[in-house]
DNA sequence: CTGGGGATTGCCT
DNA sequence: GGCAATCCCCAGC
């Protein structure tokens, strides 16, 4: 059994702080998550689950542990982790990671550009990773590790969710103090000023 | 460093 | 048919 399975049965928001300083494997890669976001199933207006199953969403409602990537935009691919137990629908949003191992990979799948940028923004973490529609529902076992340390409280900021025009008052964005890999699109675009 | 705009496709209304 | 949990490039300060 995973050492994450009993946090994964806790709803997103509660989990996300708790996957900061993880670190996930994939496509030979690994990544220190160093920013996340939750999205808390069927009464969180932002979340994709808000309206029940999909085709797409489908992943959500299954049981944690399991990776649910979702296509965005028309070009990229974004992974969340599900959390909660099956039935329920909640997920945290895998923003930014610092690449720990795997670098020549890395840079490969992303181009020349500083290496705390390789895994920074959701859409590129997933690149950095090699991560697509074909690991919809992997099962993290043996791919996710939780900090043997947790990490103190006072590393941890949170703010509202990046490119979410709803449910702003929620600080469910939650990210590792003063960390470069730390997304920079900070705002929503369609946030009221 | 900041802000604006285009790329591109699957999903839900 | 409209829009989306984004990224990158470029212009301007």
């Amino acid at each position: 059994m995973p050492g994450w399975a009993e946090l994964l049965l806790r709803p997103a928001p509660e989990v996300a702080p708790r996957l900061l300083g993880a670190r996930l494997t994939h496509g030979g890669v690994t990544v220190r998550l160093t920013e996340v976001e939750a999205y808390d199933g069927t009464n969180d207006a932002a979340s994709h689950a808000y309206r029940g199953p999909t085709a797409r969403n489908d992943v959500m409602f299954g049981p944690p542990g399991r990776l649910y990537v979702y296509f965005s935009y028309g070009m990229h691919w974004c992974a969340n982790v599900v959390c909660g137990p099956a039935g329920t629908a909640s997920a945290v949003l895998l923003r930014a990671g610092e690449v720990v191992d795997g670098l020549l990979t890395a840079r490969q799948r992303r181009g020349a550009r500083p290496d705390e940028a390789l895994a920074r923004g959701p859409a590129n973490l997933t690149q950095a990773l090699g991560i697509d529609r074909n690991q919809d529902g992997l099962d993290l076992d043996g791919l996710l590790a939780l900090p043997e340390e947790p990490v103190p409280a006072e590393d941890i900021l949170s703010g509202p969710r990046v490119g979410v025009s709803l449910a702003h008052d929620v600080p469910w964005r939650f990210w590792l103090r003063g960390d470069r890999s730390v997304s920079a699109y900070r705002r929503s675009p369609r946030a009221p000023r």
